[in-house]
This record gives C-alpha cells, sequence and structure tokens, in this order.
DNA sequence: AATTATATTGTAATCGTTACAACTTAGAAA
DNA sequence: TTTCTAAGTTGTAACGATTACAATATAATT
C-alpha cells in the first residue's frame, strides 16, 4: 500500500522519474480512487486544484508511469484506455450495463501455456464483461 | 470447420442475418486469413473484388456477426479492434515487435473465479503481449 | 544562482470508428 | 414473376480519444 506523497516521491526516483506536482497528483489520485478512470476522467477532477493542468500532462505521466511499471494499462474496450494503480496479477470485470469494473482474483502463474514456449512475456491481461449483481437485481 | 458459402448462408439464416453479398464475403475472408485482421485489413482486401465497397458495411456486418456470435471482437490495444472467426475460448499473444497474433490454448473454466459468483458472464478474454521467438532470434 | 535537460502547456493534427441520409437490395407476398 | 417493404449498402461528414509539436516553465545538478 502506497499513500504518502514521500512514498511516491522515493518510487519516482527509484524509477528515475523526474518529480513534478503533476506527476504527485497523478499518482495520488490513482491510489486513492481505485475506480480504474480514463485519462479524462482523472484530468477532469485534478484541474479542479491544478486550474493549469493540461490532458497532455495526464496522457504523458501515465505513459511514463506505465513504461515504469508503476501503474497498469488496461485495454477492455477500443474507444478508451484506463489506468491502475495495481499492478499485482489480477482480472477485471466490466458490466456492460453500469460500466463499472471489478477487479477478481487471478492465478497467472497457471496459465503459462506449454505453447508459448520460446515466447518472451512482458505482460498478462484477463478480463471478462456482462452484468454485475447490483444491475443485475436492478433489472438494467 | 466452415468452409462453403453455402454454410455461412445457413448460419446467417439461422441467426435471422439478412444473406448479402458483402456478409458471405466477409465471413469467407476471416475463414481463409487467420490473422486476426482490422476492420480496415478486410476492406482493402475486399475492395479489390468488390470496387464499391465502403469501410462502413465492413464495420456495420462486423458489428451484426459479434452480435451473433459469429466472430469475436479482440480489444488488445486502444487503436484498433482486431477480429477472430474462431470464437472457441482461447488466448491471444500479441508479439509488441512485428505486431503478430498468436493464438494459444487456454482453459477459461479455470478463470471462473468464486469472487465473481453473482456475475453473468457474457465474454472473457485472455491476453498475452511481449516478443514472440521469430523475432527474439531476428534481435528485433 | 546559473545552467541545462526535462516536463508542462495549448493547439492542432491524427485516425479508427460511427452517424446519417440517399440509394439499393433481399426476401416475402401477391 | 412482379411488387413491396424492411433492411443493407454507400459515401461523406462528424466524432473523440490520443498524439505531435513548439513555446514556455520547472527540477535538479553544478
Amino acid at each position: 500500500m502506497k499513500y504518502t506523497s514521500d512514498d511516491f516521491a522515493k518510487e519516482l526516483k527509484s524509477k528515475n522519474i523526474r518529480l513534478s506536482h503533476q506527476r504527485l497528483k497523478v499518482l495520488e489520485y490513482l491510489s486513492q480512487n481505485h475506480i480504474h478512470p480514463t485519462a479524462d476522467q482523472i484530468y477532469t477532477s485534478l484541474v479542479k486544484e491544478i486550474p493549469t493542468l493540461s490532458r497532455t500532462t495526464v496522457y504523458s505521466t501515465l505513459g511514463a508511469l506505465a513504461e515504469a511499471g508503476m501503474v497498469r494499462m488496461i485495454n477492455i474496450e477500443d474507444h478508451e484506455i484506463r489506468y491502475d494503480i495495481n499492478v499485482e496479477n489480477h482480472g477485471h470485470f466490466k458490466c456492460e450495463s453500469c460500466g463499472i469494473i471489478y477487479d477478481f482474483p487471478v492465478d497467472m502463474a497457471h496459465y503459462e501455456s506449454e505453447d508459448l514456449k520460446g515466447f518472451k512475456i512482458r505482460d498478462k491481461n484477463v478480463y471478462f464483461k456482462g452484468i454485475c449483481p447490483m444491475c443485475l437485481t436492478n433489472k438494467n
């Protein structure tokens, strides 16, 4: 669990990513809002505190953090990337009614396929789609 | 294995999708080119035989076929949808060097999590990213 | 405090996909 | 076979998330 700006600052330093107010705020947002937000959601929320914030900054920050392995990019729909500060292996379930993305545990190690011998695997993803219990009971 | 136009025609009929030259050609293309193509790849190839073909038709056809469960949409990158006529459960490995998408067997049943009790699952996806053996030996 | 490499900003461009209206066709009914 | 109509196709324009780029500002080192 990472909470303080100090922890983030140290982690950025160890990854050779320069410290900036914007980057800390993006990390803070992700650690406090486990909603798998889009870049735009992050921008819209942060611009209230940082009126000069630019969308481009949010995108480049997320790109840098993803490359450093501090955040994970989630591709479920083709028209939007979602971001997750939890980079441990886990699956995502996206409700097609309300759009909420739920986490669920997945043991990725079990899925090392024999057929991928010789492949260098950098990233593993599991996602399901369907309807969540809340929407099922609401008959949406 | 589905090969003949006749088979496709029957399957379309059973799914209450109206038969058209364009739809048959899209199905034919997908069954003969297991390369997980983009809509644009399909368009570019088919427009040679059907000069009047429109991109919109390719998109709407693929949308209809996906809804009917005859093709699967693959979201790995946010900027493109790829299409697969193999709707059986299997995983995809995308090589980040050459872009080729490989299939590999996956027992999706194992991914059934206790934590998803109460969720109605409609679609399961597993994809990995990395470098394929061919690109590894070519030092790309 | 000066320096310099890097980050931020705002605007414009990109590009896969979708919306829409006119035209055409598939398939059913007569 | 001919007619009819709902549905499919086409082309153009719009959309929207993301990226490119150049000017400005900032972090961190000297």
